[in-house]
DNA sequence: CTCGATCCCTGGACGC
DNA sequence: TGCGTCCAGGGATCGA
């Protein structure tokens, strides 16, 4: 699931590989996940891919403006653009030889002028690819928040502490801080003892300049391994991270905690499963967490749990 | 403003 | 072995 470590490690990845070659033609295969399918067949081919840069969980490829020779069939529309990825939750995106036999659930393939394909695979297509000018490139990026690395001790509190959400919504909305997700969120909510219930008001300036400091130091710490593979994530040369073996909260239910021991749990917070430790990170209210998994974890749940949220089976 | 619910989509895990 | 069901989750959207 890639988020900002995981994008970071594919855009540096691709920046090594693709870099100042120029994009020959277009294939497509689904395209529902594409903003306009017919702009990139149109303004790609052409085109140098001049910069790849990380904006929260996007890559931004920087495209250059048309050339002399293929002006002539834009319409005009020869100044530099730019290609935007989101990888969702399975988009994977690398070079490979135009020879080689396509993976299940390639959508896009972008011929290059060495021989290579630049191919983006997703098979849930939770992605997104949008070509974009540059007004259209501004006004996508606009309604984003503030990039967790670099975001200050002031404006962190600011952004957090004035919010009634829960902290663990605050992480994962884009506009408040651009490329932290589920995995990010939890692990640095542990890090700092913060249940992921709290909400933002209810945090001391104190405590939201540990969690910022934890947040900056994971995040940091993923980037230099790469990532964090928990199903599917490969980086641009098809390597998976190593940032999953030092989780500490995320997807360790029943667990126990690095620091007391005590039995990690798991609660359904901002809709999203949150595991924290029960004794490390003290819950506001009395917020419950879901049963202890076991071998009938299933059957506890649905009948145990009072109004589960999710079980309005599609009739 | 904040919440939960719903949808998108597919593969993998699990129960029977 | 196979079938059905649940679940993962980022993001958009809608109604409360």
């Amino acid at each position: 699931m890639p988020e900002l470590p995981e994008v970071e490690t594919v855009a540096r990845g691709l920046r090594q590989a693709i870099l100042g070659r120029r994009i020959l033609s277009v294939t497509l295969g689904k395209t529902d996940f594409i903003d306009d399918p017919a702009a990139l067949e149109q303004h790609l081919p052409g085109r140098q891919i001049e910069a790849v840069e990380r904006y929260g969980k996007f890559m931004l490829l920087r495209l250059s403006a048309v050339n002399e020779e293929t002006r002539a069939a834009t319409n005009g529309d020869a100044a530099p653009a730019s290609l935007l990825v989101h990888l969702g939750m399975t988009g994977q995106i690398a070079p490979s030889p135009a020879g080689q036999p396509l993976e299940k659930h390639t959508h896009v393939c972008l011929l290059l002028d060495d021989g290579r394909e630049l191919r983006y695979t997703d098979a849930r297509r939770f992605g997104r690819i949008a070509y974009l000018t540059k007004t259209s490139l501004a006004e996508e990026l606009a309604g984003f928040g503030a990039d967790p690395l670099e975001v200050s001790k002031e404006e962190f509190a600011n952004r957090i502490c004035e919010r009634r959400a829960r902290i663990k919504a605050l992480l994962l909305d884009q506009s408040v801080l651009r490329g932290v997700g589920n995995i990010y969120a939890d692990e640095s909510l542990w890090r700092a003892r913060i249940h992921p219930a709290r909400l933002g008001t209810k945090l001391s300036g104190k405590d939201a300049e540990t969690l910022r400091r934890a947040l900056q130091d994971i995040l940091r710490k993923a980037i230099v391994l790469r990532g964090s593979s928990i199903s599917d994530f490969l980086d641009a040369a098809g390597e998976p991270g190593e940032y999953q073996r030092h989780h500490r909260a995320y997807g360790r239910e029943g667990k126990k905690c690095y620091r007391c021991k005590t039995a990690i749990r798991r609660a359904i917070v901002a809709g999203r499963s949150s595991y924290f430790c029960p004794r490390c990170q003290p819950s506001p209210r009395s917020f419950a967490a879901l049963p202890l998994p076991g071998k009938n974890r299933r059957k506890a749940e649905r009948r145990g749990a009072g109004k589960s949220p999710r079980n309005t089976g599609k009739s």
